[in-house]
Formats: structure tokens, C-alpha cells, sequence
DNA sequence: TTCAATAGTTAGGTTCGACAAACTTTAAGA
DNA sequence: TCTTAAAGTTTGTCGAACCTAACTATTGAA
């Protein structure tokens, strides 16, 4: 049984280093609240374990071993938030804290009694693909709603569930998963993005834009394939 | 924040102590499964924060300050037993372990949605009595099934739910909380106890009959007051 | 009353996961 | 090339919660 903490450990590597980008040291730290030294000893204990390889002053990156790891948690935290939103009714926005516990705690057994009784869904609250119990990750539908063409019009399929305070915003602008939006116009120098969203304009800025991911809707009568 | 194994010895030791009895550093290691000297320095330390009173090589009693975590663990445990035996449908001999780990990492506001879900519900699938928020303990009902006497009859309201191995027994006669019994007779000498349930016969030991506790049934045409 | 057997405690050690302080490596600019 | 700031590592500590070994207290039977 893996504690708490290497859990952690390996899920923060596995969110830093995306597509195999190289962790370091530094922003492991940052990111889970701890000091560098606490990282160096804990990446040395999980690369002598397998989970990771490390490269001394250069980062580590995670090993087949730990991004299995990585993966399970992951469809853990997803079907939870997605079974505390369906049966408990707790709004998007409130249920990552509680995931982020009860990831490391539930049994198997019990995983696997939600994932039916939720009738083997594929996507949590915020719109994330729900990995296989064969530790298979789906990508990403969709595209950041910071790279649509002006003029070009999408659904939202999926938000960033990491900052609670971002997704009441979302919330307080109407914007939910499968709302359709239209990108107006992209202000110049980092500006804000014009969107139509419900008949009513709005600006959302550039980091919340890239927060949100839609699906690309084909123009009406340029229909391909 | 208290730390797991804090809440697991207060815990114990309530179960223990029952009505107001003192508790031996003995019992405790037996019933954690840790060794002697770990219960030692702990019940030093619980009784330095004030959780309960040592007198050494005496034993050791809960303060008010220890029961009403105890207490309050209890509200969590059976809120969470009878939360997943209602929404996922697990059957009572399968919710003890997961809610032992499960209520000491779930948060109140949570403890709190899931109480209100259930319908405000006092009973748990064992039929043991929720405790308040406000850290009230409700009495057990009824009395143990060993101490009913020959010819009376009764309803079961509450069966212990410490041994999975127990309930999965008592699932196979179709005992279950509400069946109705009629005690036939107490065989001598720590013999078992002859029933009708559901007009077939059985034969109950002791040790069983005792984790069961029934309503005693007025008999008919001697209803008092 | 004495003395084993049993129960309880103390002392000292281990592991885990964090820390600060001190040291090393890397890399970028003078 | 040299220097230095930033990043990373090593070393030694600490608190929790466990352990074993050794010591002490209680108690009940001879």
C-alpha cells in the first residue's frame, strides 16, 4: 500500500509534466506546498522504488510504474467528484477538495460499486475523460477556447477543476459544460477574448480562456466528411 | 486536526468502557492490535491533552472532552454505513471497513449533506442509534435476545456489526432488522436458545444472542398503560 | 507474608515525511 | 573565462507512532 504522500508525490509529477516535459525539483516544491529538500529525498525514495527515473540536477519523469499510478488516481478523483455532484448534489466547484482525500482512501471494491452505479460514465463534472480501469488515459476532447479563431463558434467540453474560485466565476457567467459559445474577437497585447455566450457578449481574459476547452463546431454548410 | 490513529485509540476506548468502566492498557493493545508500550505513551499523551484520565496501572476513563469525539465518530460511522448501503446498495455485512476509514477523513460539511440526503435518518443499518451533531448519545433500544424470557416475543432492532462473519450468519437464517421472534426455551447450561422466526425453529448460541437486541412485544390483550 | 505471574511502564530504537543549514552544480551575464 | 544567482542536494533534526527489551507494580495463591 502506498502512503498518502507518494500518492501525492506522483500526481504532481504526473500534472507537471504533461506531454513528458521534465519536472524540477523547484516546482514539485511549489506545487505541493513543501520545501525542495523534502522533494530531493522523496524523488530519490521513488526512483530507487521505479515510479520515476531522476537525472540529478536535470528533473524527473515519470516511469510506465507511475504513470499507472497517476492514472488510477486520477479515474478515482473523477468518478468521486462525479458521484458527490449526481447523488449529494454538491456543486462543481466544492467537490474537488473532498476528491482529493477520498482518492487515497476508497477501496477498489467500492470504486468500481460507483463507476456502475453511475452507469460507467465517461466524463466527470468538469467535463474530464475518465480514464479505463486498465489504467488507459483518453485524451483531451476539444481545444483551449484561447486558441479558437475569431468568428468560429464551440461547445464547451471541458474546465479546469483545480481552482474552485475560477469555476464560480464560470458559474456566476452562465458558462457550464456544453454551453455554446462564439469567439468575437481576440483583443490585441494579451487582451481579453469577445464571446457570445446565451445572445449576451462577454470578455473572459486570457488565463481563464485557457482553462476552458471546447469542441469546434463545423460551419452550417461547409459540412466535411 | 486530530490524527487518525488519536481518533482510533479515543474510539476504542469508548467502545470499551461501555457504561463508565475503566479501561486497561491491555485491552486497548488487544483490541488495536499494537503492542502494550505503544498504548503506554499514547494514553500519556491523550491523557496530557485532556481526552481522558489515567491512573497508572489502574486503567483509564474518557473525559467529556474524549467522548464527545468518540461520539462524534460514531454519528460519522453510521451516517456513512447507512449512506452507502442506501445509494449503492451494499449489502450490511460489507460496510463496516470501508466506513471505519472513511469517517475519519470525511469532511463535516459533507457528514452534513449526506445526514440531509438520508432524510435526517436515526437508525443505520444495524439498527444502532445515530448520535446528534450536538454529541448527544441516544440509549441502545430494546434488550439482548439472551435475556428475553421463554414465551416472550420481540422485534429485532439492532444486531452488533463488528464481525462481517456474524451478519453474513444471520442473513442466511433471514434474521434481519424487524424480523419478529419468539423465544421457546433456554437450554441449560450456556445452551442455545430455541426461537421461531418466521414459524421455523432455530437454535441461537449464546454469544450470538447476545449481539442481538429485540423490543420485547406486549402481550396481546395486556396492553399497559 | 511472600513470591510468581500478569499487567503496566520506561528506555531506547526504527521508519516516515517533513524541516533548516550548509554545501554543490548549473547556467547566464560581465 | 570568471563570477554569481538560482536550483538542487546532502546532512543532520524533529515529531509521530510504532516496536523490543528491560524494569516495576499489583495481585492472588501458597
Amino acid at each position: 500500500m502506498l502512503s498518502r504522500s507518494i500518492e501525492d508525490y506522483i500526481k504532481t509529477v504526473y500534472e507537471l509534466q504533461g506531454k513528458n516535459q521534465r519536472v524540477f525539483t523547484k516546482d514539485i516544491a511549489r506545487s505541493m506546498g513543501v520545501k525542495m529538500p523534502s522533494v530531493s529525498g522523496m524523488v530519490k525514495h521513488l526512483a530507487a522504488e521505479g515510479y520515476l527515473s531522476h537525472k540529478p540536477y536535470k528533473g524527473v519523469l515519470l516511469t510506465k510504474r507511475g504513470q499507472r499510478i497517476a492514472v488510477d488516481l486520477l479515474r478515482r478523483h473523477r468518478l468521486i467528484e462525479l458521484f458527490l455532484n449526481k447523488t449529494l448534489d454538491i456543486p462543481w466547484d466544492e467537490i474537488h477538495e473532498d476528491a482529493e482525500v477520498l482518492e487515497h482512501v476508497i477501496s477498489n471494491k467500492l470504486i468500481e460499486r460507483i463507476f456502475n452505479f453511475l452507469g460507467r460514465p465517461k466524463f466527470d463534472p468538469h467535463g474530464h475523460t475518465i480514464p479505463g480501469k486498465d489504467g488507459n488515459m483518453p485524451l483531451s476532447r476539444g481545444v483551449p477556447l484561447d486558441q479558437v479563431s475569431e468568428g468560429e463558434t464551440g461547445r464547451v467540453v471541458e474546465v479546469s477543476d483545480h481552482d474552485p474560485e475560477f469555476l464560480r466565476y464560470l458559474t456566476g457567467l452562465k458558462l457550464k459544460i456544453g454551453s455554446e459559445v462564439q469567439v468575437k474577437e481576440h483583443a490585441p497585447f494579451g487582451g481579453p477574448i469577445m464571446l457570445i455566450l446565451e445572445r449576451q457578449s462577454l470578455a473572459i481574459g486570457l488565463d481563464a480562456a485557457r482553462r476552458i476547452r471546447v469542441d469546434i463546431k463545423k460551419k452550417v454548410g461547409k459540412r466535411s466528411n
